[in-house]
RNA sequence: UGGGCUGUAGCCAAGCGGUAAGGCACCAGACUUUGACUCUGGCAUGCGCUAGUUCGAAUCUAGCCAGCCCAG
């Protein structure tokens, strides 16, 4: 008989709680979890755990939380700080996916006798009978669609994971679910900022919590000109425009660090623009390993629209990427993510333009 | 001290007699994994100062002040 038992992962939002809701009335044997991750975080306070164990209570569910604390700081907060330590914008949620929701997480539903994991994300597996294999793929919800975040999963792991609003093209329809089974979470504000920085003030964050100090420096164009004062190179990130305090003739946009001169370096509009980029630390879904160079869709940042570009593996850990037309604010420390239509092929972390 | 030039919002800058363009910065809102990008909205009853000419002046005139350049 086929185990259709699945943990999914509850934050007490109304995404993961119109998923539970539809895993058990799909027919399977649903099991909430809330991580616990941190304190004091959007994702981690009491309301949190209330509202998911009520949720799990009205429809039915069995429900636990677990602590992770020390996994999360180990392997989000610490790779967060240690990013703007080295001027790297990082993407703590692309940490999170891969080393608690699908790490941890999973090893968690199999002790407990699961054969699935489901989250309330924005994406879709499937089998793919042309690739012979089960495949990531963007959802319906256009730009809501969060494949991007996901790319860093474990490529065995696919098959075992659920997303239950794959075929949801917006937050409404979700919300009416909650609605209309009344949910207490039916209006619940959607979650942006960074989970560990509430107020969204990671400037202060990081003051506070970790050995990066703010030093002043200077802000200089291409050319070497001063045309201001930084407070501190961990405060900038490349494409950035406003808060730089610099007035000119032009719009200047951060464009990139010298981090022995501890200058943040601005740039016009143009000088954004790179044709190239070398990812590391990468994780294929879709093929063992790239052969030769291939064609796909990239995504540079969440937001971003997919650019057409050819990808070649210099070796097991590095692709180059050659974008067809130059791409804007390519970050280090951002993840850059492949696809062939709508399956994700695989992604890596941008280490140069 | 003579000669020349300049003085418009925090910065740059149009206007050159008809009732203060624009860009940058900044602020607010939308969007958002990013105090990022992008979008939308806001931002000089006043044009170095003081008199005058005029129906009307940032625009013309006089004096003064400040800065820059050249000469000494």
């Amino acid at each position: 008989m086929e185990n259709k038992k699945v943990l999914i992962g509850m934050s007490g939002g109304v995404d993961s709680s119109v998923s539970a809701l539809l895993l058990k009335e799909q027919g399977y044997e649903v099991i909430g979890a809330t991580m616990e991750l941190c304190a004091g975080g959007t994702c981690c306070n009491i309301n949190t755990y209330l509202d998911a164990k009520n949720v799990c209570k009205s429809i039915g569910i069995e429900h636990f939380i677990f602590n992770y604390k020390d996994e999360f700081k180990k392997h989000v907060i610490d790779d967060f700080i240690n990013c703007y330590a080295n001027c790297l914008t990082p993407n703590p949620c692309i940490e999170c996916n891969k080393y608690l929701k699908f790490g941890f997480m999973w090893d968690k539903a199999k002790e407990l006798g699961c054969n699935y994991i489901a989250t309330g994300h924005y994406a879709r597996t499937e089998y793919s009978e042309k690739y012979g294999r089960w495949v990531l793929k963007k959802s319906s919800a256009g730009k809501k669609d969060q494949s991007y975040v996901l790319w860093n999963l474990p490529k065995d792991l696919v098959e075992h994971v659920l997303f239950p609003l794959a075929d949801f093209e917006n937050k409404e329809q979700i919300r009416e679910i909650a609605r209309e089974h009344n949910l207490k979470v039916a209006s619940k504000p959607d979650s942006q900022d960074i989970c560990f920085i509430p107020d969204g003030n990671y400037k202060k964050y990081l003051e506070n919590n970790s050995d990066i100090e703010p030093k002043e420096g200077n802000i200089v164009t291409s050319k070497g000109e001063i045309v201001g004062k930084h407070t501190g190179l961990y405060n900038y990130t490349i494409g950035q425009r406003k808060g730089l305090g610099v007035s000119y003739k032009v719009p200047l946009f951060v464009i990139g660090f010298n981090v022995l001169k501890n200058e943040v370096i601005v740039g016009e509009e143009k000088e954004l623009y790179t044709k190239e980029a070398i990812v590391k630390d990468i994780n294929l879904l879709l093929f063992d390993k790239i052969e030769n160079e291939i064609d796909v869709e990239v995504k540079t940042r969440y937001s971003a629209n997919a650019a057409k570009a050819k990808i070649i593996q210099l070796d097991d850990d590095t692709i180059k990427i050659i974008f067809d037309e130059p791409q804007r604010a390519v970050t280090p420390g951002q993840s850059a993510v492949f696809y062939i239509d709508d399956i994700v092929v695989g992604g890596g972390k941008i280490v140069k333009q």
